[in-house]
DNA sequence: GTGAAAGCGCTAACAT
DNA sequence: ATGTTAGCGCTTTCAC
């Protein structure tokens, strides 16, 4: 009866008074017990991996959860920082029967996850992560539009962010490409004026006229190292970033970016993690939907 | 044996084969079985209030992650955002057998928390939260050494944000109480340079010469707010920040600001969580000791 | 010191 | 359709 399934002869009032009898007793099912028994937990891992952890991010988890949440499943979120545990040892410490990431992991780890208990991790192998690429189209396409024939590439210098930096890269590459238009000159920074500076000079005298910058705070640190040159934005030198932090529109001028759709990306998580769920087998890849981009312009 | 006693009658030879072969046939204890048995899990849960997460929150979460790896625990992280599963059902979910968080929880989630399963539960009833008090004390008298009679407070707009920008304001208004100061004149500010410049002409009205920031955000509005009137920084107003966002030193002039000592506090999170799992009864709280906290100055 | 056995709190598969 | 029972994979306790 506790199994509270429905049709049964018992009388309905009566099934409810038990399961408010029930509640009022703050009875919870033991979900390690529960675990053990059926097999499988109700419970999501997400990874992030180490990076810098802002606003979007932050909307990402919560909106995943709350999508998840709505199924009865319950998200945990684990930072994989140096010094805590591998992923695999979570995965099987939280008895999560799915992983969910954000870029691919390598086959060693999937295969390990899966020996930890996870039925499905995502995404899966060739999936790709984050919409990296068309990202970096749209900032060269913006800057295109607007007349510009060569483009610089302001990337970053966390390590952690490399790999993101090549595919948005990628995207600008192919855009000057398809306009036939020289390669963009992609330039190291970090996030301090002096470097940025260095970087303004040499674009500055390859005639770059116009930088996609890896996120807003690369973009941030291109402005700073300008007004080391006495020089101001879009005039000399237009810059477009990504992400939209709140300093973007405080940014002396305010920065034009890249504003990102979290939702459709939580939508999609959500619907492959439990999609994966439901019939462990049968996972094809489903098709990748390109998040609405869109770009916020200062000018 | 495998319960891996020493001492055994056992060669230690063939015990370490013993569990090489373990390892090698990648065995791994299943964790809810183990704390069916057992009674208790190794996870701590963390929970993370519906505020902005920026890098000092991702340091503490890696942080504390790494301290209690350190003995075998694994930390897991919960982000209560409007959406998702309410923390004790996360706590039951995972069987967590403690959980931290950052402000002090109400009795009631607490008696929650414990039914969910959670041995220990932190911060505990009076416990101060993350030394919100002496930042702004610390904000206030580097002002005040520098010269100001007056000090500002600039609010932060965000709502989950609005208990700590009081208890640093309350230790602004003593520092200044005890320099036999007026009181500061706090006024609400949001991340938009308008209402920013608002905020600047009512303190530059009343006499202001120093704004304490609730945080760098904060502090780039204000800035973004006084070049709409044409003031500059720090001659027509000090502003002084918390947290040293990557683009504090960005900003034009650079921002002054708090810095924070994150593994002090992890470090002393860490040795409370160990200690009440050691004893869960006898939890006297330890005394809190204000981490250090130092001014960034750019001048 | 070592092995066997009895559960932990549930779920699922079984008899009735 | 209902009640009963056998485990899930460990830990702990109790005999040997």
């Amino acid at each position: 009866m506790l199994n509270n399934r429905p049709g049964q002869s018992i009388p309905e009032e009566t099934r409810q008074r038990v399961l408010e009898a029930a509640r009022n007793l703050n009875y919870r099912p033991h979900a390690s017990a529960r675990a053990l028994a059926a097999g499988r937990s109700d419970i999501v891992l997400l990874s992030i991996p180490d990076i810098p952890i802002g606003a979007g991010i932050s909307r990402f988890i919560e909106g995943l959860a709350g999508a998840l949440a709505a199924h009865k499943l319950t998200l945990v979120t684990h930072l994989a920082g140096a010094h805590g545990r591998p992923l695999p040892d979570v995965c099987a410490a939280v008895g999560a029967s799915a992983v969910v990431g954000f870029e691919s992991f390598d086959p060693a780890t999937i295969k390990e996850l899966h020996r930890a208990g996870a039925e499905v991790v995502l995404p899966s192998h060739a999936e790709h992560s984050y919409a990296m690429h068309p990202i970096g189209q749209i900032q060269a396409k913006h800057l295109i539009e607007r007349g510009h024939q060569r483009l610089g590439y302001a990337l970053t210098a966390h390590p952690g962010l490399a790999s993101m930096a090549r595919d948005r890269l990628g995207g600008v590459i192919e855009a000057c490409a398809e306009a036939g238009l020289p390669a963009p000159l992609a330039l190291a920074t970090s996030l301090d004026a002096d470097v940025a500076a260095d970087a303004v000079a040499r674009w500055s005298a390859e005639g770059v006229t116009a930088i996609c910058a890896f996120n807003d705070e690369t973009a941030t640190a291109i402005l700073a190292g300008m007004r080391a040159h006495g020089l101001t934005s879009p005039q000399d030198l237009a810059v477009i970033g990504v992400d939209d932090i709140p300093t973007a529109r405080l940014a002396d001028p305010p920065l034009t970016t890249i504003i990102f759709d979290m939702d459709q990306v939580v939508t999609r998580r959500a619907e492959a993690v439990l999609a994966g769920l439901a019939k462990t087998t049968d996972q094809s890849d489903q098709a990748w939907i390109d998040p609405q981009i869109v770009v916020r312009s200062s000018t």
